[in-house]
RNA sequence: CGCGGGGUGGAGCAGUCCGGUAGCUCGUUGGGCUCAUAACCCAAAGGUCGCAGGUUCAAAUCCUGCCCCCGCAACCA
């Protein structure tokens, strides 16, 4: 038994997310999570809300509410999504935590004691009437390139050139629409980066296993070469920089929201002081397994900017093994938005369909090797063929068929033939696919396999067509019923990571005990034999139904969004 | 010349590193079978592998140039 430990990039505080969200960090995190767990390894998934920064302010100022308490009801409605999708987070924790307070102060000191901090003074934007400093995207006006009338200090939307905020013409505030704007000197600190990136180049060129995607986004950031980030920022939202003349300061959110994983594994262990210790994952632990998952957007932080702290701390902090990272999920060709609230969001799909549907399609549509479109018509055509027809389907002929001729019990009688050892040996090779795919993280095959294990028993059904032999021969029509139902068992567990609420009603039905059952290690035949002939079975209902073309239609029209 | 990913039958993808008759799943058409939310079997249609050049006996695969789509561009998180 290893020890590994998962992460999901943070989601940030500021409502809830879209599917894009979820596929690309925490349900991946989770079904790995669940794997491993049902491997019988020792595992420890942490996630956590991303608390701090401009957005979550401004949401809370429109909301008229502290941004503390805003946090505080965002933080308990995204934890109510996340149970509802079945994401089995061994803790979900917030980044405004009193122990990421103390870590992320933590690491400036121990950075700062290695010489790799540095103040200076910046020169920054500041609204009178708003009465804060502005980040360079609240501040708009007009484009000195284009004329275009609501670019962004950042960049102009139209004619996308990079801007500096100074560069608009007739400046305002976002949040106030005021002018009364001036720019002010203020003093911050930065980290040298530039003084750790021959660290962290070297760290990343022993990472030979990562995926393309992560790898060559690592070595642009390298080979660009790294400039010396500024790491905190003049607002009242976030950890509190303890140093003299930087009262009134925090951290800036991309410097404290990677020390929360961290953050949340202590605020695991304070529940639990006794039974649970935090630094036996993160101090030294050469012993775990460090998976995290992300969306390509990320992966320069995971890659650069939280492994340059942890290396320049001087301590030896559990660094990252594996990075998955994921490109994005488009919706209906564009983008999810989530302040234009155009796609499907995760509260939305669970008042449409249990958990299962999105669960199984967002996986094996997941965006590994390039980015993957969501339109409600492709969702149905997988949830239909797979679920319903190809899954669904094999579960109930067998079960209805039990019912009808063997008194709703596992038959008895019979032995296994020449067809059984066939499919024996198909299922061999299928489930040992399965397993490599899944421990290696590479969802859309390992779906295509598992799938692919249901087909092979509706092939085998077909092929002994049990409805026939039960005539003249009973023995053999029982040996073929078992047969199917510890494959429909066997198939099931399997499965359990990927649609787990189902999993565990198709499990009880045969008799199973509701909590995880343990990945099937022994060969397929004797994993064959693990119902007990004689088990009286539960009743079990359409585990997943078929969503009809007006139902698709009527989808595509209510998700069409507000353009 | 900013960077990364992608461009393969109607849809979604694998194959590209290590050249050798273009493959998988879904969909479509015809036939068979029928325990079941109909699955399964057989057959068929459908592709100039983004474009152009080059290397080679042979290129989706290697080289050069170009086009298109998506994303990122570090003070948005």
């Amino acid at each position: 038994m290893s020890r590994i430990l998962v992460t999901s990039a943070l989601p940030y505080i500021n409502g809830v997310k879209h599917l894009g969200n979820l596929v690309g960090s925490m349900l991946s995190a989770d079904v790995y999570a669940r794997f491993e767990r049902q491997r019988g390894h020792d595992v420890l998934f942490i996630c956590a809300t991303d608390e701090h920064g401009t957005p979550a302010e401004l949401a809370a100022l429109e909301e008229n509410l502290p941004v503390a308490e805003y946090c505080r009801r965002q933080h308990a409605i995204q934890a109510d999504v996340y149970r509802r999708f079945g994401l089995s987070f061994d803790y979900f924790g917030r980044s405004s935590s009193p122990q990421n307070h103390e870590l992320t102060q933590h690491f400036c000191r121990r950075l700062d004691a290695h010489g790799l901090i540095e103040e200076r003074t910046t020169r920054q934007v500041y609204s009178n009437a708003d009465g804060r400093f502005l980040p360079d995207r609240y501040i708009v006006g007009r484009c000195p390139h284009c004329g275009y009338e609501a670019a962004r200090g950042d960049q102009c939307e139209n004619c996308t050139r990079v801007l500096d905020p100074t560069d608009l013409l007739e400046p305002r505030s976002a949040v106030s629409g005021s002018t009364e704007l001036e720019v002010r000197e203020t003093r911050h600190l930065f980290l040298k980066l530039s003084e750790l990136a021959d660290r962290v180049g070297e760290w990343v060129e022993q990472r030979r296993d990562w995926p393309p995607l992560v790898s060559s986004i690592a070595r642009k950031w390298l080979t660009e070469g790294l400039r010396d980030r500024c790491i905190t920022r003049d607002l009242d939202w976030g950890v509190p920089v303890d140093r003299p003349g930087f009262e009134g300061k925090v951290f800036y959110v991309w410097f404290d929201a990677p020390i929360e994983y961290i953050g949340a594994t202590r605020e695991w262990a304070d529940q639990d002081p006794a039974g649970r210790d935090w630094k036996s994952w993160w101090c030294a632990a050469d012993d775990v397994r460090y998976v995290q998952f992300m969306a390509k957007d990320n992966v320069p932080f995971h890659t650069v900017s939280f492994p340059a702290t942890l290396l320049g701390s001087g301590e030896p902090w559990k660094l990252v093994d594996y990075i998955k990272g994921f490109n994005w999920l488009t919706y209906a060709g564009g983008k999810f938005s989530t302040s234009r609230r155009r796609g499907v969001f995760m509260d939305q799909a669970l008042d449409k369909l249990p958990a299962d549907y999105w669960r199984y399609w967002l996986l094996a549509n997941a965006p590994e090797s390039s980015d993957a479109d969501f339109t409600f018509e492709l969702f149905a055509a997988g949830v239909n063929k797979d679920l319903a027809d190809t899954y669904g389907n094999f579960v109930n002929r067998l079960l209805k068929f039990t019912r009808s001729r063997f008194e709703g019990r596992v038959p008895v009688e019979g032995e296994p033939g020449a067809d059984e050892r066939e499919l024996v040996e198909r299922l061999g090779a299928g489930v040992e696919a399965y397993h490599q795919h899944m421990e290696r993280i590479e969802f859309r095959k390992a779906l295509a396999e598992l799938r692919g294990l249901w087909a092979a028993g509706n092939e085998y059904l077909t092929r002994t067509a049990p409805w026939k032999a039960i005539a003249e021969d009973r023995d053999r029509a029982a040996a073929i019923v078992r047969t199917g139902l510890q494959l429909v068992r066997l198939s099931t567990v399997l499965a359990w990571p990927v649609i787990p609420d189902t999993a565990a009603k198709v499990l009880a039905a045969l008799g199973g005990a509701p909590e995880m059952p343990p990945w099937p290690a022994g060969p397929v035949a004797e994993e064959l034999a693990a119902l007990e002939p004689g088990q009286p079975l539960g009743e079990l209902g359409i585990l997943f139904r078929k969503l009809p073309p007006e139902e698709v239609e009527a989808l595509e029209a209510e998700f069409r969004g507000k353009e």
